[in-house]
DNA sequence: CTGAAAGCGCTTACAG
DNA sequence: CTGAAAGCGCTTACAG
């Protein structure tokens, strides 16, 4: 049925049900010590029967909690990047926390005006969580000073709870599998997109890659590093460039699916395809690669967002409690597709 | 450099530089009308020197606005939500709001617990912008109770402003299509996932679909007719047991790329393929699209989610003055490529 | 056009 | 364990 315009119950209300202090109201509803069990209940019920919640604005005006917690993330419609807010999402909607979206759209000036005025955020929401950003010594300082809590994805060696895969790794197995392969001439798409802000994932990735090369022997050839973000559009543009302006490798690293699935458009223009003219290889597991046939990485998406999200929550919930930050690495694993083949 | 954990200026301080009263203050930095235009000189000056920004926390409390607005989306991680999501998330940041995400995760649990209290929403964003969520009537009058401002995509008829595409017409296109290639036993995939809040969208579509048949007077068979969400899983999910547990119809409208995709996929799975044992489209132009040949209904997508968030705004700027709801209609347009063929 | 005062609904010391 | 009081930083009538 509509429901009528009643203006919320507020605290005093909830006093006055409960025939106590709007004190002892805040301090009950807030499960803080020094409350007894009859006042404690008196105060649950009274506010169960007022459907009262507290006002987020008086709260936050007064010293408490905004119950905002906001997800940053390089853009929100990359796959990885939509598939981890959702999941953070749904954790802090369950823990009762409004989530503040905020896309840096690719764009180092967007990054650079919310670090540039990180009091103004850490005045409108409790915490905050990290997607794979890459920070400079100052944004980090100012992150610091902020006395903002924090929580990321996908960033290791940072002074906060972070839960990531080991990417280096991942890219070095995926490198190491196409060097198996018999391929020693390798290219990789990856990195952030020209003039956008780096993600710490892509230069990882790219470590990995040089790695497994260094490895067995073998020196990354310059014109075969491409930056090529991760999205479809930078997978394409990448390695039409790489074929017409560089020369054509024998097998390819990409550094996500959506990139090798623009890699593959790529080469279907150019009247190439994988693994006949190249073999190719992604991280993610998108699911669109069992369909192109895509050889990848296998990563959980949903769990980094999710657990990253607890930790964050947990770390809220006992503030001041000594707790160092802990790092969490997700597990991989090697898909094998038709993308991929021994070379001939 | 590290910037120090200075307080923030507030607007006693802005008061205080500027010579003026906090109240005058007030009213010069939201440009209300009875102020001097030196006293706005000099308010401005101040609070730029101060980098001032109001504490959305007083403001609300004292009756201004949150400095919020939501996006309630289905979900996050289809296609068109999450670049719609992106589109309006701009516009709030350009606009200088936080956007709140809500995603109902396609469950109607999430959707009842959010109507449900409304008054709750009302008290902490300032405006609403709705993709494509399909209310009931109880909802619909709630929504009007809250005195939120909404805006909206995908949905019409509604007594607030919205952009969307005619889905009806672009379904109607689209099976036209099919039927122009001589099939005339067709089915459809499409609506919403078993269980979850059905879509506006969905359902326009599924009444385009019938019209185009009923229009050649042909009748829809009910064993044809999948729910299969707009997902890459509900399309595949929905393929399977439409060839399994159904019958193959000659052609198919798939009420979304995705879904598409998906479909492709159970396909593939059946050891058959598109168009050879069964002409396909879908609607989105989603960026594989292309690369796997799929005729599609083509749309635009950021441009529906920042056009409506735009309309939104500019109807919080002029709250008040008169302003009945605008309903705009964006083209589509037939996309073809090799996902449908002329009937044998 | 401008300012003093009250009040928004909470939380936080500080007394009991 | 509980309450009276002050204050968080704004906005809104209400006087000037």
């Amino acid at each position: 049925m509509p429901q009528a315009k009643t203006p919320r119950a507020t605290i005093q209300d909830v006093a006055a049900l409960s025939g106590l202090s709007i004190c002892t109201v805040s301090r009950a509803l807030r499960h803080l010590p020094n409350v007894s069990e009859q006042a404690q209940a008196r105060v649950s019920d009274a506010a169960a029967k007022l459907g009262y919640r507290a006002s987020s604005a008086a709260s936050r005006l007064a010293g408490g909690s905004t119950g905002s917690l906001a997800i940053i993330a390089p853009t929100a419609t990359a796959w990885f990047f939509a598939r981890a807010v959702e999941a953070a999402e749904e954790v802090f909607a369950d823990s009762g926390y409004d989530t503040v979206l905020i896309s840096l759209r690719n764009q180092p000036s967007v990054q650079r005006k919310l670090f540039g005025d990180l009091a103004g955020l850490s005045q409108r929401v409790d915490g905050v969580l990290l997607l794979n950003i890459a920070l400079s010594e100052p944004e980090m300082a100012a992150l610091a000073g902020s006395g903002l809590p924090v929580a990321s994805v996908g960033m290791h060696d940072v002074p906060w709870d972070n839960v990531g895969i080991d990417n280096e790794e991942a890219a070095r197995t995926a490198t190491n599998h196409l060097l198996g392969l018999g391929h020693w001439d390798l290219a990789i798409l990856a990195g952030s997109e020209t003039g956008a802000p780096s993600v710490v994932t892509a230069s990882e990735r790219l470590r990995g890659f040089e790695r497994a090369l260094a490895e067995h022997d073998l020196t990354v050839d310059p014109d075969l590093v491409m930056a090529a973000g991760s999205s479809i559009e930078g997978g394409r543009l990448a390695m039409t460039e790489l074929v017409e302006n560089r020369r054509m490798p024998s097998a390819i690293f990409a550094g996500c699916d959506e990139t090798a699935f623009g890699a593959l458009m790529a080469l279907r223009d150019l009247g190439l395809s994988a693994p006949k003219n190249v073999s190719i290889i992604g991280i993610d597991d998108h699911q669109m690669s069992w369909y192109l046939g895509l050889t990848t990485m296998s990563q959980p998406v949903a769990d980094q967002g999710a657990f990253a999200a607890n930790l964050l929550i947990e770390r809220l919930h006992r503030s001041g409690l000594p707790n160092p930050p802990s790092s969490h690495v997700l597990d991989t694993k090697l898909v094998e597709r038709k993308s991929t083949r021994r070379r001939r």
